[in-house]
DNA sequence: TTGTAAGCGTTATCAT
DNA sequence: ATGATAACGCTTACAA
C-alpha cells in the first residue's frame, strides 16, 4: 500500500501552483484551459483523490456527514428509519454514520462522543431506554440535533414522532364497534413512551365507546413473543376477554400463535405492520407506522438547520393508518 | 452555535503548552500531576472535545472509520448483515458508515469514491447486481476490500460468501427423499450470482437422486412476491409438481400463498428464513443463513488487515443451515 | 518532564 | 488568472 497522491503532488506533476489545482477540484471556472489540460492528466496520471477529512478541517469547512444512532439496525423498523435518513443524506452529498446503542444510555452517549468528536455536520438520535448522561450536561458547542421515534430530555429539542396515542385510539376504537366487551392489552412495559402513549390511546377508545377500563386486561409484560403468547392464552382461557389489541408486533406474533395453539381466534389488531401480516388468515390488522419517513424527515429537518433555517414545524408527529385486512371482525 | 474550543485554548486557559495538552489528551502518563488537574481543569470548563478530523490527517493517523456499501439497509438480510459488521467495529473502536446502493453501479461506484476521500480505514462491499466500473480501473492506493455476499471482480480479492450451492443440495435432497418426483425451483434471475448458485445445488441434488432435471419445473422469473405465487400456482394447476424449493424468501411467501388460494399443499423448502415461517402450518422448512456472521466476519477481516496481517482463509463460504420445520413433508 | 517548531493536505487571503 | 504564504487543529521530532 504506498502513499495516496496529494495535492502537492499533482501541481507538481502538473508544473503549477497548488492553488491553482485546488481551484480546479473545487470546480472554480476562471481558470486557463492549458492548465485545465495539464492538470486532468496528471490527476488521471497519479490517481489522485481529494482528501475529504484534510479539507474538512479548514474553518467553515465541513464533513459532509451525518451521524445516526438507533437501538438496532438489525430491527427491521429501525433498519427502515435508516433507510429514509440515508436516502435523503446521499442526495446531498452527504455520508452516514450509523450506531446501535441496544438500548444501553452508557453506550449510547460514548457513540455520541465519538461522532462529536470526528465532527459530523448533525445528528439524528433514537433516545435509549434506560438513559444515560442528561442532554444539558454535554458542553456546547452541540450539532444540529434531531430526536426521532421517542422524545429527548432536551428542552425544545426538534423531534419526529409517530402518533401512537391516535393510532392506538384507532385500533381499538375499531375493536370496540363490534358489539363485544373486553378488549384485551397485550405490550411490553409501560415504562416505554410509546407503550405508555399506546395505552393512552387504547383508554381513550374505552371511553369513547364507554367502556369501562379494566386493569386486568392489561399485560404490560411481553418482552417476547413467546411472553405475548403466553399472557394472550392464559386471558384467553379465563374466557373473560372478546377481542386483542396487540401493542407491539411481537405482541401481534405472540396473538396468533395462542390462537394457533388454542385453535380459536379473537378479534386482533395489531400496533406496528409485519411481513407476516398478509399471510394469516384473515389478514391481521394492523395500525402502521411509516419509520422511513420518519427517518427522511428527520434527515430534512437536519438539512434545514445546516441551511441556517429554523424547520417548521420544529417538531413533527406522523400520522399512523389504520389497515384493516380482516382480523379486525369476529 | 459558538465555535468549539481547541486544543490551543485549553493549553492557554490551563496555561501549559499544546503539547503537553496533547500528550494528556492522547493518555500519556509521564506528565506532571500538577499540570494534569490543571489540563483536566481547562477542559471541563471548556467543554473541550478532541477533532478527530483534525488528527486524523497526521501521517500514520487514521480516521478509525470503517466504510460499509450494501445494496439496501430495509432488507432485512442486509440489515442483520450491517448489524455484524457494526458489531465488530464498534468493539474496535470504529465508526461505521453505511450507505446503500440500491443494485446500481453507478451509484455503488459514486459511493465507494466517497468514502474512499473520506479516507475510511477499510471497506466492505456488496457488489451490486448491475456492476459499474472494475475495480482493477480504481487507482490504487485501495484501502483493505472485502466483499460480501456476492464475488467480485477483483483477482484474489477478500470475499466473504455463503454456501448457496450446498444449503440449495441438501433443500432439494429433502425434498427428493419423500418418494415422490417433481420438484419445482422457483427464484429470481438465473444471473444473479446467488441464483445461480442455489440452481446448480438443485440440479446437484437432483442427479444425486438420480431425478431427471426438466427446464419446465424451473422458474426463474419470480422477482416478486406476487410474480412468485402466480408462478407456482400455475405450475400446480398443470399438476406436473409434487414440491417446490423457493429459491428466496420472496418465493417462499408467494408459494404460501398460492397454497393459501388453491387450497392445497405441496412439500416446500425455502432459501433464507423469514419472520412469518413459524406461523404458518406447517412451519415453513428453510435453508437459513446467518447474516450478521457474514458481517462480523467481514470486519474481522478487515481489522486483520489494518493490523497488517493476512487474514487466513484470505476468504471464507460460511456453511448454511437447513431448518426443518415439516413444511417438507407430503 | 515540558516547550518550540515543523508539517499533515487542504483552502483562503492577497498580492502579482 | 495565477501563485506565494498563512492558516485549520492536531501530533511529533527535537531541544531545553
Amino acid at each position: 500500500v504506498s502513499k495516496a497522491p496529494t495535492m502537492n503532488d499533482v501541481a507538481r506533476e502538473a508544473a503549477v501552483a497548488l492553488k491553482t489545482v485546488s481551484r480546479y477540484v473545487n470546480g472554480k471556472t476562471n481558470i486557463d484551459p492549458v492548465l485545465v489540460e495539464r492538470i486532468q492528466a496528471a490527476i488521471t496520471r497519479l490517481g489522485y483523490r481529494r482528501n475529504l477529512a484534510a479539507a474538512s478541517i479548514r474553518p467553515g469547512w465541513t464533513s459532509r456527514t451525518l451521524g445516526l444512532i438507533i437501538s438496532d439496525v438489525a430491527n427491521p423498523y429501525y433498519a427502515a428509519l435508516t433507510r429514509g435518513v440515508e436516502t435523503v443524506a446521499s442526495a446531498n452529498g452527504y455520508l452516514l454514520s450509523t450506531a446501535s446503542s441496544d438500548e444501553d444510555g452508557a453506550r449510547h452517549d460514548r457513540l455520541v462522543d465519538r461522532m462529536m468528536e470526528q465532527r459530523v455536520d448533525g445528528l439524528i438520535i433514537v433516545p435509549p431506554r434506560r438513559v444515560g448522561r442528561p442532554w444539558a450536561s454535554v458542553p456546547p458547542p452541540l450539532p444540529p440535533l434531531v430526536f426521532v421515534d421517542r422524545p429527548s430530555d432536551l428542552a425544545g429539542a426538534h423531534t419526529v414522532l409517530a402518533d401512537n396515542v391516535g393510532g392506538a385510539r384507532s385500533a381499538t376504537a375499531v375493536l370496540c364497534a363490534a358489539p363485544a366487551g373486553r378488549i384485551a392489552f397485550v405490550g411490553d412495559s409501560l415504562e416505554l413512551h410509546t407503550m405508555h402513549e399506546r395505552h393512552t390511546g387504547y383508554r381513550l377508545a374505552l371511553a369513547d365507546a364507554d367502556v369501562t377500563y379494566d386493569r386486568d386486561l392489561v399485560s404490560s409484560d411481553a418482552h417476547t413473543v413467546e411472553e405475548a403468547a403466553r399472557t394472550v392464552e392464559s386471558l384467553m382461557h379465563t374466557g373473560r376477554i372478546d377481542a386483542v389489541f396487540a401493542a407491539n408486533n411481537r405482541a401481534s406474533v405472540g396473538s396468533l400463535m395462542a390462537f394457533s395453539t388454542t385453535g380459536r381466534r379473537l378479534p386482533l389488531v395489531g400496533f406496528d405492520d409485519f411481513e407476516a401480516a398478509l399471510l394469516s388468515s384473515p389478514a391481521v390488522s394492523v395500525v402502521s407506522q411509516d419509520a422511513q419517513l420518519m427517518g427522511s424527515t428527520a434527515a430534512g429537518m437536519i438539512l434545514a438547520l445546516l441551511a441556517g433555517k429554523e424547520p417548521h414545524p420544529a417538531s413533527v408527529v406522523l400520522p399512523t393508518e389504520l389497515l384493516l385486512r380482516g382480523s379486525e371482525l369476529r
